[in-house]
DNA sequence: ATATATAAAGACCTTTATATCCTTTATTGG
DNA sequence: CCAATAAAGGATATAAAGGTCTTTATATAT
């Protein structure tokens, strides 16, 4: 197990796959996604379909349709879409699992997890979707295997 | 989904309890440990089992039987519960789960994913099983709810 | 020796995550 | 309008995680 569940794994590609390959105004399909990104093609489309339904990406059927990121879009954070699949847990969760945690009824590990914590959810809250399109399309970074 | 599998939370939780409780060199049973770390009984007894198979705690059946942490034990850092339930991949795996993913061959986010796991392993590694067993029992700590 | 307390072991069951497939709906170019 | 294309939606399958129950093995006290 990852930090992140693979679903989200395979939607953080996804959407920076979608995102650098659709800046010129076009949209890619979910065959090419599925495949540059190293992921199950149908298991995929459910995962980009839950994250057009929220709104983290755009999509369009027919011919010449596919998946593509808004402008708007690529300015937000990557933390966007863990919560989104994931949800909140992994950035604010007790590190033992307790639901009480707290300053006032502080698991052993409280202090500490919290640093750990706020530093993955400030790395992917400062990180967008867009930030990445440039070594991407350079080839400098990679999205499958 | 938390960092760790609930399985490796109760073990965490279940660990450092049976640590606190058994310095003085007496052995505590499932039912209170489950009890007081909040966890489904005999879910925890399959873990215990692991655990003490692995050789990080200890047990013995019978009458005064029950689980107990060797004094040396109490050195080992938490890690070592992680990696036998979990794995090493939290300690170690690519933030969006490339398996190739390295200084080479790195996915976008290589680099500061990086920081956080180190970080994370960092403060596993350097914390001890024996070393809230004070602040368990003046109970400045909970390891329920 | 026997009764009893306790963990170990193994066989289940349930829920959630992961994955596939098939049908429907929307869009487009001719 | 029609045919082709591509995503949406729904039903289902498979695997893994999470959890329960019953029986067995072992230690202790009497």
């Amino acid at each position: 197990m990852g930090v992140f569940s693979k679903t989200c794994e395979y939607g953080i590609r996804a959407v920076l796959y979608i995102a650098h390959r659709t800046i010129d105004g076009s949209r890619v399909g979910i065959k090419e996604i599925a495949a540059e990104i190293d992921s199950p093609e149908s298991f995929l489309a459910k995962i980009l379909q839950d994250l057009s339904r929220k709104g983290l990406i755009q999509s369009m059927k027919g011919p010449n349709g596919g998946f593509y990121v808004e402008a708007e879009n690529l300015q937000r954070p990557l933390a966007d879409i863990v919560t989104a699949i994931d949800g909140e847990e992994v950035f604010s969760g007790c590190g033992m699992g307790l639901t009480h945690c707290s300053e006032k009824n502080p698991c052993p590990l409280h202090k500490e997890f919290k640093k750990v914590r706020n530093q993955l959810a400030h790395m992917m809250n400062t990180t967008t979707i867009g930030q990445f399109n440039k070594e991407l399309l350079k080839g400098s970074v990679t999205l499958r295997k």
